[in-house]
DNA sequence: AAACTTTTAAATGCGCAGTC
DNA sequence: GACTGCGCATTTAAAAGTTT
C-alpha cells in the first residue's frame, strides 16, 4: 500500500481534467479500479503501472519514489548559515501548526487555480481581473493571498543569508506556504509575496523554491531561471498596475519629468519597494537610463522620511523585528480553536503574542 | 432560496482466476 | 488456504437541474 501512488495519480488525472472513468478507458482498466489505486488500496501490476506512466508520460518511478521530503530539500541548500537554518526550521513548525488550527477549525482553503500562461504580464492580469481589482493598487497584499491559498508566514532571516522569500507546497495537505523574509521594507516584502504567489499559481508541483534578493537587480535577471525572471514580471505587473501609473503621470503630474519625490510618491501609492518602482517607470519609459541609474543609487528612507513625515508604520517597526509576524488569518484560526476549546490558552497567548490572562480578561472569564 | 429530482462520478462489497 | 490483480454490480455522495 503507498499513499504516494495515489496522490501522484489523482494529481495527474485531476491536471489533465479527466474523470477516473476517462483514465481507466484510455489505459484499458476499469474505474472501479482507479479508484482503488488513488485510494491507496491496491498496487497495480507492473504491466498497468508502465501503462499508466505512459498515459501521464511520466517515469514509473515518478509514481513509486516517494519525494524527499520538502524541507530537507530546502535545508540542503548551499550557502545557509545557521541563523537561515534556524528559521527555516522554525517555518517548518509554523506551517505545520498552522495547518493543524485549519483542521481543528475545519477551515480549509482551497488551493487556486493552476495557470500554464506564456506571459506573466497576462497572467498577472487575468489574476487582477478575477479578484476584481481593476486596475487600482492593492492595499493588502497578505491577507488577500492568504485567502486566495497561499498561506504567509513573515520571518526574520538576517540580511547576509541571501534569503528574501521560500515557497513550499504540501503535496499531501494541498497546502501552499510561502516564507517572507520580514527584514526587508515592507514594499520589498509585498513584490516578494507577489512574488511567491506566482510559484504558486505556476510552479506548485515542481518542488520547493527559495528565492534570493537578486532577483531585483533588473540587470542580471536574465540570468536566473527563466522561471525567476516569469514570476519577477509577475509580481510587479500584479502590484503596480501601467495603466494606473499612466492615469496618475498623465493627470497628476501632467506628464512632466519625474523627480525623486514622484517617485517616491508613487512607491507608497502602491506600496512596493523603490526599486519595483523605479523599474517600471523606467520600462514605461517615463524615466531615462540615466535618470533611473542616478535615483536608483539613492537610499529612498532619509528622503521619504523627509518629504512625507514617516517612513510606512512597518518600515519603522521591522528593525526591531526578532519574531515571526503572524498573519490575522493565522490569528482568527487560533481564536476561533480557543474559543471550541480545542487550543490551551498558553497555545493561544503564544499565537497572538499576548498575555493570556489579558486575552482571557478580555473574552470574559 | 429552499426542497425535491435527476445525472454523474467515485467508493465499496463481493467474487473469480491465478499464484505461492 | 491465503493473497493479489482485477471486473461486475451496487451504494454513496456530489453536482446539476427543476419546481415551488
Amino acid at each position: 500500500m503507498s499513499a504516494i501512488l495515489g496522490t501522484r495519480l489523482r494529481r495527474e488525472r485531476e491536471e489533465l481534467g479527466i474523470t477516473q472513468d476517462a483514465l481507466a478507458k484510455g489505459v484499458g482498466l476499469s474505474s472501479e479500479f482507479i479508484s482503488l489505486l488513488e485510494l491507496g488500496k491496491r498496487m497495480p501490476s507492473l504491466e498497468t503501472l508502465t501503462a499508466l506512466a505512459d498515459y501521464f508520460r511520466k517515469d514509473v518511478s515518478y509514481f513509486l519514489k516517494e519525494k524527499e521530503e520538502t524541507f530537507k530539500i530546502i535545508l540542503r541548500a548551499e550557502g545557509l548559515d545557521e541563523k537561515a537554518r534556524a528559521e527555516i526550521k522554525k517555518f517548518k513548525k509554523y506551517c505545520e501548526e498552522y495547518m493543524h488550527l485549519e483542521e481543528l477549525t475545519g477551515r480549509r482553503l482551497e488551493p487556486g487555480p493552476i495557470y500554464a500562461y506564456v506571459s506573466p504580464e497576462r497572467m498577472a492580469d487575468e489574476e487582477r481581473r478575477r479578484m476584481g481589482f481593476g486596475d487600482e493598487p492593492i492595499r493588502d497584499i497578505f491577507s488577500l493571498l492568504e485567502l486566495n491559498g497561499l498561506h504567509i508566514l513573515r520571518q526574520p532571516i538576517p540580511e547576509k543569508s541571501n534569503i528574501s522569500g521560500i515557497f513550499i507546497f504540501f503535496e499531501v495537505e494541498r497546502a501552499a506556504f510561502a516564507l517572507i523574509n520580514s527584514v526587508q521594507t515592507i514594499g520589498q516584502q509585498a513584490l516578494i509575496a507577489a512574488h511567491e504567489y506566482c510559484h504558486y499559481l505556476k510552479d506548485r508541483n515542481a518542488g520547493p523554491i527559495i528565492d534570493n534578493p537578486d532577483i531585483f537587480i533588473d540587470e542580471y535577471v536574465s540570468l536566473y531561471h527563466p522561471r525567476e525572471k516569469f514570476a519577477q514580471t509577475f509580481a510587479v505587473r500584479f502590484l503596480i498596475h501601467p495603466a494606473k501609473v499612466k492615469k496618475i503621470i498623465d493627470k497628476d503630474f501632467h506628464s512632466k519629468k519625474l523627480s525623486f519625490a514622484d517617485v517616491l510618491y508613487l512607491k507608497r501609492y502602491f506600496g512596493v519597494s523603490a526599486l519595483a518602482m523605479l523599474r517600471t517607470l523606467k520600462d514605461l519609459e517615463y524615466l531615462s537610463r540615466s535618470k533611473f541609474e542616478e535615483y536608483q543609487k539613492l537610499d529612498p528612507s532619509p528622503y521619504e522620511e523627509v518629504f512625507f513625515g514617516k517612513l510606512a508604520e512597518e518600515d519603522r517597526l521591522r528593525k526591531g523585528t526578532k519574531g515571526v509576524v503572524f498573519s490575522s488569518r493565522l490569528k482568527n484560526l487560533a481564536l476561533e480553536a480557543f474559543q471550541r476549546k480545542k487550543i490551551s490558552a498558553e497555545k493561544l497567548s503564544r499565537f497572538l503574542k499576548r498575555d493570556k490572562n489579558k486575552i482571557k480578561s478580555l473574552l470574559g472569564k
